[in-house]
RNA sequence: GGGCAGUUGGCUCAGUGGUUAGAGCGUCGGUUUCACAUACCGAAGGUCACAGGUUCAAAUCCUGUACUGCCCA
């Protein structure tokens, strides 16, 4: 057979295994009534561009998962998809446009929705390549866009349901408008930020008399649409005030003086400028009193006719004129720097507008009462739990979702306004005729909705709701949600709401959610900072394979990941690492020219045993890490298992074994390891576990039986028969024979090349480790070497070297090396550690308290603790009193 | 202001009450015919932020403090 590559070349294989399951259909589960199958709706990408490493780990947590449950038996569906991402989109096509130095408006909303949608499908191809680079093995025949017709229905049927039963409603509501994109958004898309500004004191003089109010505000240019000033009932300093009237500075306009409660005393003056258009609190507070509202801006946060002589300016050039003017009167008291949080447009970073508008809404709480009950009794768990209690807090103060957006770029909201009637239709299917009235004059509402509106029916959406699809009534519910915590009230929230409303049932089961990928000193990955690992450069560096373990080993779900440069090494060699240590194994298996080479079982020695039994062992805690969601830990259990166990011992002592050839062949079991290990390591690096399992495959004589590709094999099953607990325990003593001779030698810098004699001593286990001999002797590069019992130990006549060991006693004679004096301190350190370690145990083990509460188990493991330390000691006492009358002697 | 998380070796992180706390990277010393220098062998390095408490037993559970980060307002 030809030989493999000395170093793993990820390129060359990576497109050829994808292809190869792409075609055999691997992805595409089969609809099998009576099992239960495994369902992760992918999170509808963004169709704004390229993946980042976000997008690299939800799809890698994701394949793993699916991959893992495919080959479990489970019919697996994992649905991929992209999220037209209305206001995203929409901006970065308008800079591209800018950028020819046109509008959106100079194109038209035509022009501009086909340009729109060549960068959706553009960018979607994108995608979708990208997420087949990774590896994602799901399945593109069911691949869905949230503008396809299947899923816009579900939009449209979504939107007139919640209509019919008064869930939605069209209102003049207080709304945060975004003035660059000229559109409301939803209190989720505002993003707040501390803001170094200013707090101006501004008087208004009293209509009638002498005298002023001072207020406080941040934004004085809002005084032109003051329709109050407040005041707390209770606050003595005003109480004469109540009722009264005060000027507005500049335009002259006078508005009353009222008591409410909201208002806090000890903010600025306690005197507080009431602009219902403008700000949250005052529209509450206009509400309570019938105050009038006056919208001072226009859509581009301009001066509308309401501003007087400041009709057309810009905000901020506004807030400098008004400033200056009112210093002029002498109406600017004084002004202090103040801190405050202010919003901005998650999109476009545009300080927010809170204006008021008539909009589209969402009546939210009744849907979140459904949906914190699911949580609430258990039948959609988050993970990790902590999740939970900021989902609770979330949803209980939930408020009316703004749904409609002043975009081009989305689902067209399904409303019909009658020219005739003036009332409203809303329609599934487009109306042809108003409702109400019969009149042909409607005109569709020319608004869209939310982004967000259609990613909440994505887990029923894509499965075809409303219609009843065989797709729907398999695989709904899903089993996991996984996504970034982040968007959990984005996405996860407003799914659970929207699925139990349209379906009735949950939209899944367990909503598993992963941290942030930050680099390796724990900073947001930007371009601005130029800290970006890009995936796909990544890719090209060290292999697909080494971004999916180095973004997902020795994470824990829910905590941030740290990646640097490091641990895509550390994954490359790792991947390297594995190759070449099949590729050790297909070599012997092409050299014994055994006509059947099977994977069977038949232990011929301790290793052999003992090998198998850490396997098992490994694929037991593997599996409860897994069911666990604990997949970082399953993978360094893996690491560990490959690397420290089956190459660093196994096969090394195979290779002693295939030189020597007078005894029993390792190379079922290396066979067997190396398969089963491929097998285990499969979800998490597809690639070359394929690659490498199929060269190990057309060496096997039972090629015919094995499946097509390990895609498709078995999750490894844990045999509780090959636990060995014996095997484990001389191999244990093998293992520190040797690494103690190997540390002496690298102690007394004996050269790697020199031979060293040494003897072993030890009690009940000699005679298997006798067995071990021939193992021992290579690995320790100790020749000769005697293995005594330890009855027969003599005293020393010469120097000697002494490891005592948990079981045995290893002699190392450097005559002439030993540094005596040295020698006696080593031991004597060693002594006197056990004796404190025995001190320790000895008093637990006198401990009433102890004894009687611990459980029995553990008291027992304690009991033999001591007793094996007890033994270590006196044979250290007795190896330190050699040393000394030995060097009496001389 | 409210909440959540983190604080473990030089760095980045695992650690699911059980007593001898692990890994990767880095460091130091050695190694290149025989799968892999993307490697091998050996070593050093941690009173688990601090203070209390619960418990037979605490890095792990509870309370508080400090610092860092995030979310919400």
């Amino acid at each position: 057979m030809s030989e493999i590559p000395k170093a793993y070349e990820p390129g060359k294989i990576e497109k050829k295994w994808y292809d190869f399951w792409l075609k055999q259909g691997y992805f595409s589960p089969k609809i099998a009534p009576g099992k239960k199958p495994f369902v992760i709706i992918m999170p509808p990408t963004n169709v704004t561009g390229e993946l980042h490493q976000g997008h690299a780990l939800t799809a890698i947590l994701e394949d793993i998962m699916v991959r893992w449950h495919r080959m479990k038996g489970s019919p697996t569906l994992w649905l991929p998809g992209t999220d037209h991402a209305g206001i995203a989109t929409q901006v970065l096509v308008e800079r591209q446009l800018a950028r020819q130095g046109k509008t959106k408006e100079d194109v038209g909303r035509e022009e501009f929705t086909r340009l729109t949608w060549e960068w959706a499908n553009k960018s979607r191809e994108n995608i979708r390549r990208q997420h087949q680079l990774l590896g994602a093995s799901c399945d593109w025949t069911r691949e869905k866009f949230t503008l396809d017709n299947g899923p816009s229905k579900a939009v449209r049927t979504a939107f007139v349901r919640l209509y019919e039963k008064g869930l939605i409603y069209r209102g003049e509501r207080m709304i945060n408008w975004c003035p660059r994109c000229r559109t409301a958004l939803s209190g989720l898309e505002v993003e707040h930020k501390d803001i170094a500004g200013h707090l101006y004191y501004i008087r208004y003089p009293l209509a009638q008399g002498k005298g002023y109010v001072t207020v406080a505000t941040t934004r004085p240019e809002t005084f032109l649409g003051d329709t109050a000033v407040a005041v707390n009932p209770a606050d003595k300093r005003y109480r004469k005030l109540i009722g009264k009237n005060v000027t507005l500075p500049i335009i002259e306009k006078e508005i009353p003086v009222i008591a409410d409660d909201a208002v806090d005393t000890i903010f600025g003056t306690g005197a507080l400028k009431i602009t219902p258009a403008h700000d949250p609190t005052d529209f509450e507070v206009a509400r309570r009193h019938d105050l009038p509202l006056v919208d001072i801006m226009n859509p581009d946060a301009t001066m509308n006719e309401h501003a007087g002589p400041y009709q057309g300016l810009e905000r901020f050039a506004c807030r400098d004129k008004v400033l200056a003017d009112l210093k002029d009167k002498r109406l600017l008291e004084k002004v202090e720097p103040y801190s405050h949080s202010v919003g901005h447009c998650g999109r476009c970073q545009t300080m927010i507008e809170p204006k008021v508008s008539l909009q589209w809404f969402v009546r939210t709480q009744p849907l979140a009462k459904a949906a914190i009950e699911v949580v609430r009794n258990g039948r959609v768990a988050i993970m990790p739990e902590r999740f939970t209690k900021i989902y609770f807090d979330w949803m209980d103060d939930i408020r009316d979702w703004c749904i409609s957006r002043q975009l081009w770029w989305g689902h067209r909201i399904p409303v019909w306004y009658c020219q005739d009637c003036a009332k409203v239709t809303a329609s599934v299917d487009g109306p042809t005729a108003c409702i109400h009235c019969g009149s042909k004059q409607i005109i569709q509402d020319s608004d869209v909705l939310d982004t967000w509106f259609s990613s909440a029916l994505w887990p029923h959406s894509t499965l075809g709701w409303p219609e009843d699809t065989d797709d729907l009534r398999y695989f709904y519910p899903g089993s996991v949600m996984e996504t970034g915590y982040d968007i959990l009230f984005f996405w996860v929230a407003r799914m659970i709401m929207m699925g139990l409303e349209d379906t009735g049932e949950i939209p899944f089961h367990t909503v598993y959610l992963h941290g942030l990928i930050r680099d390796e000193s724990g900073e947001k990955m930007s371009k601005l900072r130029g800290n970006v690992i890009n995936p796909a450069e990544a890719i090209g560096k060290y292999g697909i394979d080494a971004l999916r373990f180095a973004l997902t080993t020795g994470t824990s779900p829910g905590n941030d990941i740290n990646v640097g440069e490091g641990k895509l090494e550390s994954g490359r060699n790792f991947v390297n690492k594995l190759w070449n240590a099949t590729r050790f194994i297909l070599q012997s298996l092409d050299s014994e020219r055994l006509e059947a080479q099977t994977i069977e079982l038949q232990p011929q020695r301790i290793e052999d045993q003992w090998i198998n039994s850490q396997l098992n062992r490994l694929i037991q805690s593997m599996t409860g890490l897994m069911e666990n969601f604990q997949f970082g830990e399953a993978e360094l259990q893996i690491y560990d298992f490959v690397w420290s166990k089956f190459c660093d011992w196994y096969i090394e002592m195979a290779k002693i074994r295939l030189r020597d050839r007078s005894t029993s062949s390792p190379l079922p079991f290396l066979a067997n390891t190396l398969e089963k290990s491929l097998r285990l390591l499969h979800p998490f690096m597809p690639f070359v576990t394929e690659e490498l399992w199929q060269e190990l495959k057309r060496r096997l004589s039972d090629k015919d039986q094995l499946p097509a590709s390990i895609m498709i094999t078995l999750y490894p099953v844990t045999d509780e028969k090959a636990f060995a607990p014996e095997a484990e325990r001389v191999m244990d003593s093998v293992i520190e024979v040797v690494r103690s001779i190997r540390n002496i030698r690298a102690q007394y810098k004996v050269k790697a090349s020199k031979w060293v004699e040494a003897r072993v001593y030890a009690g009940e286990l000699l005679p298997k480790l006798v067995a071990e001999a021939g193992m021992i002797e290579p690995l320790a590069k100790v020749r000769p070497l005697r293995m005594l019992d330890r009855q027969r130990r003599e005293s020393a006549k010469d120097k000697e070297l002494v490891s005592v060991l948990k079981e045995a006693e290893v002699v190392v004679p450097l005559a002439g090396m030993v540094d005596q004096l040295a020698e006696e301190q080593r031991l004597a350190k060693e002594s006197k550690e056990i004796e404190e370690k025995i001190a320790r145990l000895d008093a637990r083990l006198r401990d009433n308290a102890f004894l009687s509460r611990a459980p029995a188990q553990i008291i027992e493991k304690e009991r033999q603790k001591l007793a094996m330390l007890e033994d270590k000691l006196k044979r250290l006492h007795w190896e330190l009193s050699q040393l000394s009358s030995s060097s009496a002697d001389s």
